[in-house]
Parts: structure tokens; C-alpha cells; sequence
DNA sequence: ATAAAAATTTAGCTATGGCTAAAAAACTGT
DNA sequence: ACAGTTTTTTAGCCATAGCTAAATTTTTAT
């Protein structure tokens, strides 16, 4: 059987090939930082998925995950992405709180649960930080957006996705109204890794400053 | 920190110590049957649990919940039942499934998405089957209904719980409109412990005939 | 090229919560 | 009362999934 462990490193795997960091190559220690546990534990969970085989084990090298491996981690992402929609649009969370609430739920619910919640929703294709959510039969599109800290001084775009690795981050820009489908007009750029300078809302109503990290873990589509 | 075992375990001695079977005295063979583990298994839990002062064991005895083992059990219990009414209120399940979801989600639920979900509901104070449903402080009240096996010929009656022990049982009640609320009247009983013949709903619409294994699953107020 | 540093694996430990088989205690019927 | 049955506990095993410390391999820098 599947168990919860295997899920979220299967998951976990699956999110770290499809990044742009690490350049593709997904070592033990990348795991295991990623996971919060040792890396001597990361080497156990790898040798045993390798022997489940749900993925490639090379030693030293890194691992890749097989057509098996990467069905189940779409399958568990499937779940959590409904899940924190879910949490999001019936039961009024806000956008820190769901990646952790949802991090339990998607081990626990049924084929049954996924589908009803599913129907709810109105099959959505997108989750609530804008990410994409992989159909039951485990297909899934990564389109790829620009950061907002890759933008030019006087370009503007429309937010279409967040890193949801931060909650506090999340709540931050949520206070600052930086959400998905809002358009964003960089009105200035300071030097050396300086902030940028934003305007918010189709009106351009407000102007706020936002340091890097934040732009950087803003995805949006130019115009 | 209090496993998922622990809140199961628990939550069947609360269920135990509460029925009016097995005279109050809640033993390891009943708790093991009722867990469906072995004997030992249980044996070894109960030690644990009364290690941690959750219950007092007396060997060869039985068991008895304390002050903290009986609140973990009774919030184990709110979970179980404000969830089973979510899912049978906001997303269409039916009698016979909520029991196994709920199982699952009772424990990876957080604080907050239980007070969401009785906000939701309404701060409803029974469940699905008709249970009490303990408060956030851990009260509850047992109401004594009689069992509709008990009632004599020609007595009628309104449904007000039933027993979620077998899904199929749940299924076929559900089926006869057998369902909380609904008015029953007995109108024939057969002898030897045979079959009762039952008019049900305000009107009498429908006749069946319901054998005693239903009708004692089936808990009922007389006027 | 090779020494130092970093990454990875191995070895051996822990806790949880199951299991079976055997021993011990508690009931039961004559 | 006591022999046989049933219940319960003990002893010892297993798998999961974590950990630290030590050994090994790979990478990096001189």
C-alpha cells in the first residue's frame, strides 16, 4: 500500500524535476531539505521507492521519477490542489493557511471525496495560488510565466500565480492585494537588488514598494 | 504527541462504556473485536494509554477512561460527527458512506476547519445517524430512545437514531425512507422473534415489513 | 594532482503499532 | 472442587520511518 511518507516524497520529487532550480538534477540533499528530514532518511525513502519502482535510483547522482512513480505524485498534487481550492472558495480560508491544512487532507480523502469536491468546484483547471491542477487521468501543462522581478521598469502584466512556499508571505501579499488575475505596472526599478516599484489594480490605484523575494515568487503574463 | 491509533482506540472505549451492552465493563477482547485487531494488540495499546493516564487498567478487568481520556474521545467524536454531517449536507454523500470518510478525515482535520465546518452546518448539535454531538467543551447528552424492535402492536413513533454499524443496514434503510424525522407505526408484529409490519411516513404511505435485526438498529421517540 | 570540503551512504539505534505462539489467569459446568 | 474452556497477558517478532555518527564518494580549490 501507499503510504503517507511515500505520497509526499513521490510529491515532493515530482515538484522539484519540474522547478527551474537545481537544473534539473534532484539529489538526495535537495530532497531531504525539501522534506525537513534527515539526509540519511531521504537515502532510505529513495532505496525503497527505487525498489517500488516509482523511481530511478542512481547513487550519488540523484533520482528520476518512473511513469508510475510520477502517476502517483500527479495523483496525490491532484488532491491537494482540489483541496486547497476547496478550503479556499466553500470554506473561506486565506491563502496561508490552506497548503498546510491541505498537506493532511490529501492523504486522507477518498476517490469519492476528490470527485464531489471536484463537481463543486465546477471542475476547476487552475488551484488557488494559480497553479495547475493535474486532470484524473494525470495530465497536467506547466505554462510558463515570467516573474514580476523580471520585469522591466514601466512593464505591466497580470498576476497568474504565487509560490505558496511561504505562509507569511502569502498573507503579505494577500494584505497587498496582490492576487491572481490582479494587473501589476512596475513604475520604477532601484539598482543593486533594489525594490520595485508596484501600481496594484486595473485603476492603478495603489503604489506599493516590494522587495525582490516577494516579486520574485510573483508569476505573471505579459501582455 | 496523541497518534491516530490513540484517538481511535479511545474513541471506541468511549463508544463501549456508553452502550448499553457488555453491562459497562469494557474489556480487552470487546475493544479488540471492536478495533479488529488481536487481542494482544489491544493489550499493549491499553498499557500505553494508561501509562499516560488516558484510562485506568485493572489486568484481567477492563478499563475505564479518565477525565483526559474521556475529553480526547469526545473530541475525536465532535470530528467524526460534524464531519459525517458535512459531508451528507454540503456534498451529497449518502447513509451508508460517510462512516468510512470520516474515519480518515477525523484525524487530520485542524481546529480551525472544524469551527468552519459547525459554522457551516449551523452549530448543529446531532449528527447524521442522529447522534448527539459532543460541544467544543466536551459535553453531550445521551437522549434514551427505544428501540423500534420494542414497541408493541399498533404504537407509533418518530425515527430519531439510527445505529451506523453496517453500511449495507444503512443502505437499506435509506431505501425504505426509513430516515430521521420520518413517523413509523407499527401495525403488526409477527411471533418468534419475527418480522414487524410497518406503516411509515405522516401519511402511511408505504407498508413494509422489517426484520427485528433493523428494527432494534432503529431508535425511535413515542409521543 | 591532490587535499580539504561537501554530499551521500551505511550502520545501528529509536518509537509506533501491528502480529503469532505460549503462558497465565479467570471463568464454567459437573 | 477442579478440569476444561475462554480470556488475557507476556514474549518475541515484523515493518515503517525517523534519527545520529561514522564511513565513503564526489566535488572543489589550490
Amino acid at each position: 500500500m501507499l503510504t503517507q511518507a511515500i505520497e509526499d516524497y513521490l510529491k515532493t520529487i515530482y515538484k522539484l524535476q519540474h522547478s527551474d532550480e537545481h537544473g534539473g538534477r534532484v539529489t538526495t540533499s535537495v530532497i531531504a531539505s525539501r522534506m525537513e528530514v534527515a539526509a540519511a532518511s531521504a537515502t532510505n525513502m529513495i532505496k525503497k521507492l527505487a525498489e517500488l519502482n516509482l523511481l530511478i535510483y542512481t547513487p550519488y547522482q540523484g533520482v528520476e521519477l518512473t511513469a508510475s512513480g510520477e502517476k502517483i505524485a500527479l495523483e496525490t498534487i491532484r488532491h491537494h490542489r482540489l483541496i486547497e481550492l476547496y478550503l479556499s472558495q466553500a470554506l473561506g480560508y486565506s491563502w496561508d493557511q490552506i497548503d498546510a491544512e491541505a498537506d493532511r487532507l490529501e492523504h486522507a480523502i477518498s476517490e469519492e471525496f476528490e470527485d464531489r469536491i471536484d463537481e463543486a468546484l465546477g471542475y476547476p483547471t487552475v488551484g488557488a495560488h494559480g497553479e495547475p491542477i493535474p486532470t484524473k487521468q494525470g495530465q497536467i501543462d506547466h505554462p510558463k510565466y515570467r516573474r514580476l522581478s523580471e520585469l522591466k521598469d514601466g512593464q505591466s502584466a497580470i498576476i497568474r500565480r504565487v509560490s505558496d512556499r511561504n505562509p507569511q508571505m502569502l498573507r503579505y501579499m494577500e494584505n497587498l492585494q496582490l492576487l491572481l488575475g490582479t494587473r501589476v505596472e512596475v513604475t520604477a526599478k532601484a539598482p543593486f537588488n533594489g525594490p520595485l516599484q508596484l501600481k496594484i489594480g486595473a485603476a492603478k490605484e495603489k503604489e506599493v514598494s516590494l522587495g525582490l523575494e516577494v516579486a520574485g515568487s510573483i508569476f505573471v503574463e505579459t501582455d
